[in-house]
DNA sequence: TTCGGATTTGACAGGTTTGTCATGTGATCT
DNA sequence: AGATCACATGACAAACCTGTCAAATCCGAA
């Protein structure tokens, strides 16, 4: 079954076990995005929408919306063999894993499967690591993913990672029991929804 | 995927979310036009009708539509001097241009807006530039960008970017008029078979 | 705390659209 | 050419919209 992309005003109701004729007046009065279908006038709800709706009001978000990106993760490292295995970890105990070799394919992905974490190695060929850490937390379609540095620079610039919009970082060689626990304290914390938006910085030539 | 000049019916309940069997009815009332092919009658919808119908009511148009696509370039350079210009160049004959000054910006940037062309630095520190050409190529949703590799590597480098996926070379340094040839011509080859009643006439600028 | 007014939500009915299923036939692929 | 897939059609069930009215909730005042 193909994943939906619009919810029904029934589907709504179900999941905020409401009245349906509720969601529709909260479609009438612009407080749901929704858009109609040109016969009867069906109310169609984006699902990005009906989550920032949530958000906004502070309602539980089902599981069903959060799941899948919640249990992806993404990681960014040049090593084939160290990547193989956080990969290993992170599968051990539920994790959909991609793995990014180099910048380029860490953009894509990230844009591509938005996952809930990303393991992110600052020291691989080409990485101008803090540069990407900030661009990341700048980039409102990734915002919400949580970032873990992964390197073997000292300490002290592990702690400029943080600053630069690291969520936690782990210094190699590191043991994978580390590794997972971080992740999954990462994934767990991200429940709590900063309500700040980090402005979109375009890079479109002016 | 192959390209298209019009849809079935099956392919716009996918994208509008919604049963066939809605589809044609729409079509039946009138609502969106569609012709039918000779044989059992199936119908077809030119996207240029399909965007209208879309429009019309207020629908969110799927990604794959967007009109702009096809006049926007990627500029992948390192060296923010060299981006300008090629900007500059570009933007005067009326392309919408993105400056992607690192690897995994190129990344994010290729997913997030799809450019029609996209000029490559195979220099860049980090890019290791033929995977990338490979990459790319091998991804769905950006095999119809055209990449133009710009680079001061010897011929025959270049020579070998264009087997490992370029759509054409440029050796630096180059002159504005070159580029601007080269991506013009790249583009209008890529024609997306645009049937006739194309009114995009804001089209590359002659 | 209790009361009344304002607002929001739930319930119901009628009419219409949309989804589902089964079937037949033309496309499409190898 | 044959096998598989996608589409069209018809009928029927399910879901949705509109309008109206009752019930529940909220809020300030007595």
């Amino acid at each position: 079954m193909r994943r939906k992309s619009a919810l029904t005003t029934g589907e709504i109701a179900q999941y905020c076990d409401v009245n349906f004729r509720t969601v529709l007046r909260w479609i009438e009065r612009g407080k749901l995005r929704a858009y109609k279908l040109p016969g009867r006038g069906d109310n169609r709800v984006r699902i990005d929408d009906f989550r920032e709706f949530l958000e906004q009001h502070k309602m539980p978000i089902p599981e069903l919306f959060t799941s899948p990106r919640r249990h992806r993760a993404l990681i960014v490292e040049g090593d084939a063999h160290i990547a193989g295995s956080i990969c290993h970890a992170l599968e051990h105990v539920g994790f959909e894993t991609v793995v990014a070799p180099d910048g380029f394919r860490a953009g894509t992905y990230l844009g591509k499967y938005t996952p809930a974490v990303m393991t992110l190695d600052l020291q691989m060929p080409g990485l101008t690591g803090v540069n990407i850490l900030s661009f990341v937390r700048a980039t409102q379609d990734a915002s919400k993913t949580k970032i873990l540095v992964v390197s073997a620079m000292p300490a002290a610039d592990l702690q400029q990672a943080m600053f630069a919009g690291a969520d936690d970082v782990l210094q190699k060689p590191f043991d994978n029991n580390q590794l997972v626990e971080k992740v999954k304290s990462l994934v767990a914390g991200s429940t709590v929804r900063v309500p700040i938006y980090a402005q979109n910085t375009e890079a479109v030539c002016s």
